[in-house]
RNA sequence: CGGGGUGUAGCGCAGUUGGCUAGCGCGUCUGUUUUGGGAACAGAAGGUCGUGAGUUCGAGUCUCACCUCCCCGACCA
């Protein structure tokens, strides 16, 4: 037996999510650092994501629109907060037609300084409001460390900005957001997340209030899968966003953005794949069912020509599986592959599609055809079942419906596992530091510099604060860190 | 930006104290036999040895400079 070509996600997990990526055919390195070329089938995946997040926000009543990607450098230097924090992952454009530029332009590392200008002409009433507007664009940021999906350089993604007349709008809107991803990633990536709210050391540059789901890396890391900020009046304060209230008074309005991004395939990728490699949600799966048909040698089809009910141009696999009722219905309700390669051996191809992460298989060979079964391979167990053949879409529909719902269960296991409740700070450096570690459940201060201290200690920084413990009082009314009262119960990890 | 590596065929690597026509594995292409868990054999194609300069009769190999990419940190709203 060949040996297989990816690391075991054991012996070093970031290698084995390198080799993944690769050997699935998801991505490759460009000849631009950090920035990837994503292949087709990894972009399948993405459009898919996209498919999906873009109907739930759509059903909000949002509207697409499109801004330039260069945005005038001084913008950015109005929200002083927001410079700071993004300043130093610019990319500029200083030059133009030949000539060097009088005023440069950055590349958008998000839109907040290249749309607010617009908004600020566009409000002028209280009946402006809510402006609700998303965008699907890509970004720029010059990362240091660029890992695949998880944080290149150049990225894809949707930005929502919108405004309202009132804290109270903003605030409801900006978790009603998160709640679509939140929904997203339970529904379609089979990915369970916690939702909540960030610190004040790890909010967007130039929130007031971020919030953001959580999922978990199968090396117990946490992944900011998608993030719902309440600007409040920052931006609109100095990029002058205001209008006329019901009582004719000038007011600054209460803005939120909001953003997802192909991260989530990452997100896919660590969340539940395994040693064989990809393991695929099938809402999200590019193929969602692989037919196999398992030739013999020739003696065998002609052997099965020469009983049959076969016209003489057509192969046994063609018949069976083009001939047939219920395959022209799998294709028609989804997206079904038939490997017909002649050249490769069956072993190769289950390995192959395998390592795709194909939620279903179905298995058709000489032995089947003559007992009018298939075999059914689903992914997330490795596990084969004999069907008969009237009865497959059925059972197909079954096993997905099993499949999928066996991820999100593994996934939340995996979760519950590896989530600690941590009273002092010795067990939390020590839980830290395992190869794989997972969610510190601790009751803290609440305290920016405290937080550093523990990054400065241990690399872990507070993740979220879970919305269910939002009203309630810590476990313990000391931080677990410094020994100064507690305010809440927080989830801290190590983080992509 | 700090520390450590690396650069030779599409990918992964070897290349001895400087020496003759630069090699191996995987992959690719052609053919034959195969085909129920990563097939075998035969043949073929594929190289400015990161870049530039230097030492030498002779440099993949030695010297200097530069560049690249990777890993570990810092940075990552």
């Amino acid at each position: 037996m060949e040996k297989s070509k990816i690391t075991k996600q054991s012996e070093n997990f970031s290698e084995w999510y390198l080799d993944v990526v690769r050997e699935a055919g998801l991505s490759e390195n460009s000849e631009v650092r950090g920035c990837g070329i994503i292949k087709p089938y990894g972009f399948k995946i993405w459009e898919l994501i996209k498919k999906f997040l873009s109907q739930e926000i759509e059903a909000t009543g949002v509207e697409n629109v499109y801004f330039p990607s260069l945005v005038p450098m001084e913008n950015f230097e109005k929200e002083k907060n927001h410079v700071e924090g993004f300043s130093p992952e610019l990319a500029v454009v200083t030059h133009g037609g030949g000539e060097k530029l009088e005023k440069p332009f950055a590349v958008r590392p998000t839109s907040e300084a290249a749309m607010y200008g617009a908004y600020a002409r566009w409000i002028k009433s209280y009946r402006d409001l809510p402006l609700r507007l998303n965008q699907w664009n890509n970004v720029i940021r010059w990362e240091k460390r660029p890992r695949p999906f998880l944080r290149w350089s150049e990225f894809l993604w949707q930005e929502g900005h919108t405004v309202f007349e009132t804290e109270e709008e903003a605030k409801k809107e900006m978790w009603q957001m998160l709640d679509i991803y939140a929904k997203v990633c339970e529904n379609y990536l089979c990915l369970p997340v916690l939702k909540g709210r960030k610190s004040e050391n790890e909010k967007f540059a130039g929130a007031v209030i971020t919030s953001t789901i959580e999922s978990m890396a199968k090396d117990g890391k946490s992944i900011q899968a998608g993030t719902s900020h309440y600007l409040g009046q920052n931006f609109s304060k100095v990029f002058g966003v205001k209008f006329l209230d019901r009582k004719g008074k000038e007011q600054f309005a209460h803005q939120n953005s909001w953003g997802a991004s192909w991260r989530l395939v990452g997100s896919v990728i660590m969340g539940h794949g395994d040693d064989h490699g990809l393991r695929l949600p099938t809402p999200i799966a590019p193929i969602q069912i692989v037919i196999l048909p398992i030739y013999r040698t020739d003696e065998n089809l002609e052997e099965l020509e020469s009983a049959g009910q076969l016209s003489q141009k057509v192969s046994v696999m063609d018949f069976y599986i083009n001939g047939l009722k219920v395959f022209e219905n799998l294709q028609k309700n989804y997206r079904v592959k038939i490997d017909e390669r002649m050249d490769l051996r069956p072993g190769f191809k289950f390995n192959e599609w395998e390592l795709k992460g194909v939620p279903i298989r179905v298995e058709i060979g000489v032995k089947e055809v003559e007992s009018k079964t298939a075999i059914i391979f689903r992914r997330d167990t490795m596990q084969r079942k004999i069907v008969q053949i009237e009865n497959l879409e059925d059972e197909i529909k079954l096993a997905i419906e099993a499949h999928d719902k066996n991820l999100f269960l593994q996934a939340l296991a995996f979760r519950e596992q590896h989530t600690f409740r941590i009273e002092n700070f010795s067990d939390f450096e020590i839980g830290v530091k395992k190869d794989i570690a997972g969610y510190f459940d601790v009751s803290w201060c609440e305290d920016p510099n405290c937080e550093k201290e523990i990054k400065e200690k241990t690399s872990a920084v507070s993740r979220v604060l879970p919305t269910k413990n939002e009203n309630k009082l810590p476990k313990n009314s000391k931080c677990f860190h410094c020994g100064k009262p507690a305010k809440h119960d927080w989830i801290f990890a190590r983080s992509y």
